[in-house]
DNA sequence: TTAACAATGTGAAAATAATAACAAAAAAAC
DNA sequence: GTTTTTTTGTTATTATTTTCACATTGTTAA
């Protein structure tokens, strides 16, 4: 059988974004696509394309391309988890509002049941029909509605304390935008993101990109 | 002299994590750092850290480790532009505005001088000292203030149109927060982020646990 | 003074990831 | 019906990134 394990992490992002593209191919009615073409809207190369599909056992079709409908299908297969997942927003500032904003609706698999703030104005609001509780109810409410994966978008002073109250909670994984590092328990996955490295990361080669010259 | 651009992309992340840890402790007063606190801070190796900082030619002292201030100054020296770089945010709705309070006087170098929007309730306002523009005074605006990196937190439906406009602007660098990827010509450095990709991948870590046990 | 320790710095090796090269075969062109 | 073209699938190669292993050397302690 396929070992999901041993599939690189690298590839594991691509097959997302491939399927976001194929989504879209979906509904303008493209039933077919070359692996160039995904590489392309990608800027990846299509070997690379190719190679990843080989990796998740997908076979095209000799100068049709790849079913596009079939494809979608195979990638959920693989990076779904079939009885789906819910997950939790805690800390309900523009970034929190931003992110329910921007996954409501997109996956059917990944469902946001709840958010958590301190502020006593947003708790019990809903909004985009995700309620928000008390960050105080947090282990109950995470326990109740069984989510698995924690999104941290509280200040980074906030961070350490919210970590520790996810994996408390009995977290399985967490998605950490505040710009400081948290610890967790090997059992717990965690991925963190900070758009300062980021910003400070294209600075950077935009000097360099400037001194060449 | 130092080749920065041979330095791995991976360095340069991790750099700027780096300054932000070591930003911290000076704030605390500490004075000097070993490896392994950076590392263990950073979720990292001690040896990684010293690798990154032997490309940099950064020497410590042993025993006593790295001089935080030293650090601080010489990660500035290599990632900052010296001249400081100008940035716009495009797009206010709440990733954006989560943005400008986020960066809001954090790096000195790194300057967001500049918001767009085409919401005529938003153009006109400041927000955290950032003025915001319509959309449509993008390339005055950006050459006018030397604008050299674009942050774009538009909806995915505008990415295409705006990357267009920023590069026809004389952007240098943008970073892409929409989901949707975009074409610049070769010069402009493009770094696209996306949070669904971000949130897909924690979820199917966590999948591969459960199903591990 | 000297042995043990604790830290840095780095060449070599391993792991991970991307690219090149090309065989195979379906489709199109002639 | 044969040749050319186009595209997939995969092995081999190269490049990048991380880790290992250990020499080196201040510092501490016996």
């Amino acid at each position: 059988m396929l070992e999901l394990k041993n599939l690189p992490h690298k590839t594991i992002e691509r097959l997302s974004q491939y399927r976001r593209a194929l989504l879209i191919c979906l509904e303008k009615g493209q039933t077919h696509i070359y692996s160039h073409e995904i590489a392309r809207i990608q800027h990846i190369t299509a070997v690379q394309v190719r190679r990843d599909l080989m990796l998740i056992g997908y076979t095209g079709t000799l100068r049709k391309g790849y079913n596009v409908k079939e494809l979608i299908d195979l990638i959920g297969e693989i990076i779904d988890s079939q009885e789906g997942i819910n997950v939790a927003i805690i800390g309900m500032g523009n970034l929190g509002r931003a992110l329910i904003n921007y996954f409501s609706g997109k996956r059917s698999h990944l469902k946001i049941v709840a958010s958590f703030d301190i502020n006593p104005d947003k708790i019990g609001n809903t909004m985009s029909g995700v309620p928000c509780f008390s960050t105080e109810d947090m282990e109950k409410v995470i326990r109740e509605k069984n989510i698995r994966v924690g999104i941290m978008t509280v200040p980074a002073d906030f961070a350490t304390q919210t970590a520790e109250a996810l994996v408390q909670a009995g977290i399985r994984g967490i998605l950490n935008y505040t710009p400081k590092p948290v610890n967790v328990p090997k059992e717990v996955y965690l991925e963190e993101y900070d758009m300062i490295t980021s910003l400070e990361k294209v600075a950077f080669y935009v000097k360099i990109n400037e001194d060449k010259k």
